[in-house]
DNA sequence: CTCTCCGTTTGTATCGATAAAAAGCTGCCA
DNA sequence: TGGCAGCTTTTTATCGATACAAACGGAGAG
């Protein structure tokens, strides 16, 4: 593989010449542009990045730490963040923490080992004990809830007030008994409780009894787990005529438990989700949902980033960035 | 940041034994790694990659390049290929070519940059005029179709054989117009047009005539266009009973098209998928689909490159691998 | 015809880690 | 006590690109 010596010696210059002409500096005579640039042709040399990351002390690439990217809501964000990413001219390595703690706590510190500029993290297996994790020496961003102190950028959803124009929605729409879909509530920061806490404004905003047997807990957000929660709770009987799922993913398995029960949406139980992933309009019965603007979530993910990166250190304050929201009605709070 | 050198005065060692303790080399006194240990500790050292990676000549990563990680397909594929990847010590940075050809050509030379140890490359928009683009000298492994020349490693789906298994599926069904929704075809070995021979045989083997009109061809294969192109053939009539879908999301299109013509699956059109992605088993109807055996792919395509990068150059000849696959039969097709 | 000045080019040192080879050290045996 | 074997540790050189400062060369001024 040539190097950038190898290109020199073939076009009788220096290396630092073809250093120049390869980062496009001024004062680099034309005449001697085309012999490098031939010469660079002609030996197919390519800048070792390496290298110049040694010299430079940047790498390019930007970290980004998500639970799984198998999860449409995962795999929407990636897409937006490495378009975002792109278009700041970097370059983004992906890493699944399995929403395990000791997975992002690691991927904190590989970002130190300057294998990224920077990363952004979506956390949701670390509390509030791991709070001096965050005090980081380099950029990081927060993107999601569970947020709790350091030098850290901080992406958030509008998670409250979303929850609660989704849980109104429903009792416009007539539901009288509205059941909820979340993760455990831990009393933290984290989706679910945030989200919990719109749905309970909402409830008292409309005059209705915050009914404890409304609440299905779940392992996990998975589609599985949501099914699962949901069929546990009907074995007593349907006792609710709506459902607020905090995820799109946990509406999917709520939607087919339904289905499963014989139970019609809208018509029996109007259901919404939170996320507004690609699939929600396709499913059959169409899925109402939040839509929280993702593009715009990852490009201030990104450009939060790059301004700590720019500056050098992991930025001094704390900076906080939470996204608009829109609801979108379909068929089944009956559109 | 600490440096190697600062961790050796530290510790009042030289660099190396530094180096030697980091890396688990034998021959260093425990009373010495301890110590050196210790240092590492206190100043929060961690090595600069981007020297290490100078110095060996390998980056520890590999680029995956998709068209769009913002599909289930693809999700699935990356969450496999950097659990894979993670087993063998190798992380994963994710380019986004959308589906266009001149995205793949920069993705395969961007490799050439060593800013990867070696690629992964979904391949859509290359056609057999980028041949030359193929004839690489670093470790390839092309996943999919379209594949032409040179030194590279590739992984299959098993599409003909699977495709054709699935269309007999529906004629086992009693499906006696079966339709099938695919990209456009273009005589090269494409995905569409594998999965479409062998829907052709399967036709052929049960004596079916193979009628044009029911070949539905897309722009691309997202839901969008599929929906779109059955409405397009619905408009003249429900023509068939029976459709297989070269991908699950597809057949998301269609059973939402289907859905919006009054049009009951499983009862009057039985529709099955390829891919059995994760939300197929939640959809309603639950959607029958081929499961290629997504881990095994992502293992082997894995394992292909590393052994190219262990031999260092591009590795001599073209391997082959077709995977496996297995009919997962649900709602969908009468289940 | 010589001297400046300024745009261009080059030499040198350096980023941090590590392979390979050389040098130190121990302990053991003759 | 000398010498050797075998473990530990250090020295030296290097990976490839680039910042910085010094050197060069040609044009115009005096």
């Amino acid at each position: 593989m040539a190097t950038i010596q190898d290109v020199a010696k073939a076009a009788g210059v220096s290396a630092m010449t073809v250093s120049n002409v390869i980062n496009g500096h001024p004062n680099v005579r034309p005449a001697t542009r085309e012999r490098v640039l031939e010469a660079v042709d002609r030996l197919g040399y390519r800048v070792n990045v390496a290298a110049r990351t040694l010299r430079r002390g940047r790498t390019g690439t930007i970290g980004l730490a998500v639970p799984e990217i198998n999860r449409p809501y995962y795999g929407r964000l990636a897409a937006s963040i490495i378009a975002a990413a792109a278009r700041h001219g970097l370059r983004v390595s992906i890493e699944q923490t399995d929403a395990r703690r000791e997975n992002e706590l690691a991927a904190l510190s590989l970002s130190r080992n300057r294998l990224y500029d920077g990363l952004i993290l979506s956390t949701v297996g670390m509390g509030p004990a791991d709070v001096g994790a965050l005090d980081v020496d380099h950029p990081v961003v927060i993107l999601g809830e569970r947020i709790f102190g350091g030098p850290v950028g901080h992406v958030a959803m509008p998670n409250e007030a979303a929850s609660e124009a989704a849980t109104r929605h429903l009792v416009e729409r007539g539901c009288r008994r509205i059941a909820i879909v979340c993760g455990r509530l831990g009393g933290e920061a984290d989706v679910s409780s945030l989200r919990h806490a719109g749905y309970l404004r909402a409830l008292a905003a409309a005059g209705l009894p915050a009914d404890p047997e409304l609440v299905v807990t779940t392992e996990s957000l998975t589609m599985r787990e949501a099914a699962r929660g949901v069929r546990e709770r009907m074995a007593y009987g349907l006792g609710f005529d709506g459902v607020f799922c905090v995820t799109d993913t946990v509406a999917m398995g709520v939607l087919r438990a339904l289905a499963d029960a014989g139970v019609r949406v809208p018509e029996q139980v109007r259901v919404i989700g939170f996320d507004n992933v690609d699939e929600s309009a396709y499913l059959v019965p169409s899925l109402s949902t939040v839509d929280p603007d993702h593009d715009l979530m990852a490009e201030r993910a990104v450009a939060l980033l790059t301004a700590r990166i720019d500056q050098g250190g992991p930025g001094p304050e704390r900076e906080e960035f939470t996204g608009p929201f829109r609801l979108v009605v379909r068929e089944s709070t009956g559109g």
